[in-house]
DNA sequence: CCGTTAAACTTGCATATGCAACAAGTTTAA
DNA sequence: TTAAACTTGTTGCATATGCAAGTTTAACGG
């Protein structure tokens, strides 16, 4: 969109300060102890329950395709996958074409799980949006997307 | 600053579509692992890097203040503190007037480290400026700061 | 002075996270 | 058709994170 200042032209004193990955993780940390005020009466911690509704929305899927759409490390989503699966809200069965891979989807315990953790997430959500303001919130929310879509394309790239 | 919208009148359409929390926790993994690329030649990891840093910073320092500077909690400091302590890095002593406390501060071996560490951060964080462009990095920082502000001084109230 | 309450950390417990190495299944190429 | 190369997940290892409970020390009330 608004032409990419690719010289020092239009930068008018745009110079960061501070760190944006503590910025982020503070961030993160203080948004997600938020959310667990209200999801974790469920039984799910915030981080299951997003996973949980990955499950739930990519339906049966693979391993590997929700780990990319989570931009998870294969490694980390298969062990976070573990306390879902033990509680029985998910299940996962060996791929019929390819043996090696795991197609995961959520059981019907899950499903209604979910949909109870779910209302839980809206009131944090709505709650959020009310301390912050929508506007910051939305304005938030296209920033990290926008960030993500240039990190995740360029992962690849050395300098 | 400006007038803080307390009512529906200025909302246009901003209703924030997603998840707020998870949102921010995919873009904090992506960054962190940017920065770690950078970072963890020197032997620190994001998360150390930030802490010695704090460290070095905030000079001999309680515990609690730490952990309150940083969002964390008191034990995830404390467990936090234990790999640059191992590595000799910082040390911690028993407060003076108050025997309960404890006082934080970095070694000279700490203090060297973090010099050479911060060259590697500040490359980290340039390159992640010429991505996603300085002024959308700024903009992000302002509006995690807000954010922060706004949720640090909530912590107390109920809706 | 002693028992009670409060404050400052630390521990136990259960996840969350990623890299390197590994195991197993598929595909390719000789 | 078999071994090399590649793909898909899982394990080992080392942190990171927070809540609840425990420990030690201070501060107070009687």
């Amino acid at each position: 969109m608004a032409t990419e200042t690719n010289t020092a032209t239009a930068v008018d004193a745009a110079s960061p300060r501070g760190c944006t990955n503590l910025k982020l993780k503070q961030a993160s940390r203080l948004v997600a102890r938020h959310y667990d005020s209200y999801v974790s009466p469920t039984g799910l911690r915030h981080t299951q329950y997003s996973l949980l509704s990955a499950v739930v929305k990519l339906g049966p899927v693979r391993a590997g395709e929700l780990a990319t759409a989570l931009r998870l490390d294969a490694s980390t989503l298969s062990r976070n996958l573990q306390p879902l699966i033990d509680k029985g809200y998910v299940e996962v069965a060996t791929g019929s074409d390819d043996q090696r891979s795991r197609v995961v989807q959520a059981t019907a315990a899950g499903l209604a799980l979910r949909q109870q953790a779910q209302k839980a997430w809206k009131r944090a959500q709505l709650s959020l949006n009310g301390q912050l303001g929508a506007q910051r919130v939305a304005a938030l929310h296209a920033l990290l997307d926008e960030c993500m879509a240039v990190l995740a394309g360029a992962e690849n790239d050395d300098e």
